[in-house]
DNA sequence: TGACCATATTTGGCACGCCAAGCAATTGTT
DNA sequence: AACAATTGCTTGGCGTGCCAAATATGGTCA
């Protein structure tokens, strides 16, 4: 059945909208989570902290393999990774075996920020679940995984957990 | 308990980073659905058309309205504008009531490009909702928003239906 | 009336996405 | 070996967000 029921209509009728729902919530929260980074004196935005992240799981990635991981393109990538060294948060070292690449190597300062940024990133996603139960947060993921499945390049599912887990 | 059954990690373990997932579905969607409208030959992206749609609605709005409807910065507004009014979907009319502010009109190619617009934007919500039941679409609009009151500006959810539904 | 504060909009600067084009280096083909 | 195709990355241009500052107008109050 398509129609709702057409005898009583609700009070509030449910919006039905849900990429304008999904596009306001993403901004929202894209805006407080960059709020809560600087006031935490954190220097690092949230889209450059996922690059931290990757290098500190596993050090020394090239360009493309952080494009290919975070599934932004690669000029996207450049920008970044041009204010991440220009900041002193990241190093990119000529890689001998291949002259084209470059190998991305997080520096200490860069360190120190990744795990200040893990801290304000997590406290949010803390935040996200307060007043949801598990079975709740499990379907709101399986929508949003369905989307990235649904209208993602490759159709595929991605899971490189960045680390533990927020 | 906070952390997870040592006994046994399951064979996923479910992804938690829901500001990832977020983003992520978000970006991808974004993506496809400005595909669709170009491939549709829509002119107008999906930003510049939740602003035909409002004007359709009700012509005539000043700036700071579709803003502050909108949730996007005045001078974003401004940028979008920019773009509709050359492109001649919309014209901007000086207010005679108040010089500072002016009245934006839907003309008629903008009419018929919100239409079209419309019709792309629908059919991408379908899609989205494919391969879920109702309750599940409940919930993932019930998280959605309570993001959206969590981290928003006034802490108040936005009811501004643009239309009949999606 | 004149100093002042508030409001409406624009401008300029930055971050980040995208795409298309360019360049250098590597790989594949013949 | 020589040419073509591919790969890795950067550049340039544009759209869309933000913020802070500038402009212009409107309203208040002494």
């Amino acid at each position: 059945m398509v129609m709702p029921n057409t005898r009583k209509i609700p009070p509030s009728p449910a919006d039905d909208r849900f990429i304008y729902l999904l596009f306001t919530a993403q901004q929202k929260l894209r805006n407080h989570l960059n709020t809560a980074l600087t006031a935490s004196g954190v220097k690092v935005t949230v889209a450059q902290s996922g690059i931290l992240f990757l290098l500190k799981q596993k050090d020394g990635r090239t360009m493309t393999e952080l494009s290919t991981i975070l599934e932004v393109d690669n000029s996207t990538l450049t920008g970044l990774a041009d204010r991440l060294e220009r900041a002193g948060f990241i190093r990119r070292d000529a890689n001998p075996g291949d002259r084209r690449s470059s190998n991305i190597y997080l520096q200490p300062a860069g360190l120190a920020e990744a795990d200040k940024a893990k801290a304000v990133i997590r406290r949010v996603n803390q935040e996200v679940k307060a007043g949801f139960q598990q079975p709740d947060l499990d379907m709101f993921r399986r929508v949003l995984q369905s989307i990235s499945m649904k209208f993602g390049r490759n159709g595929q599912l991605k899971t490189t957990n960045t680390e533990e887990s927020p």
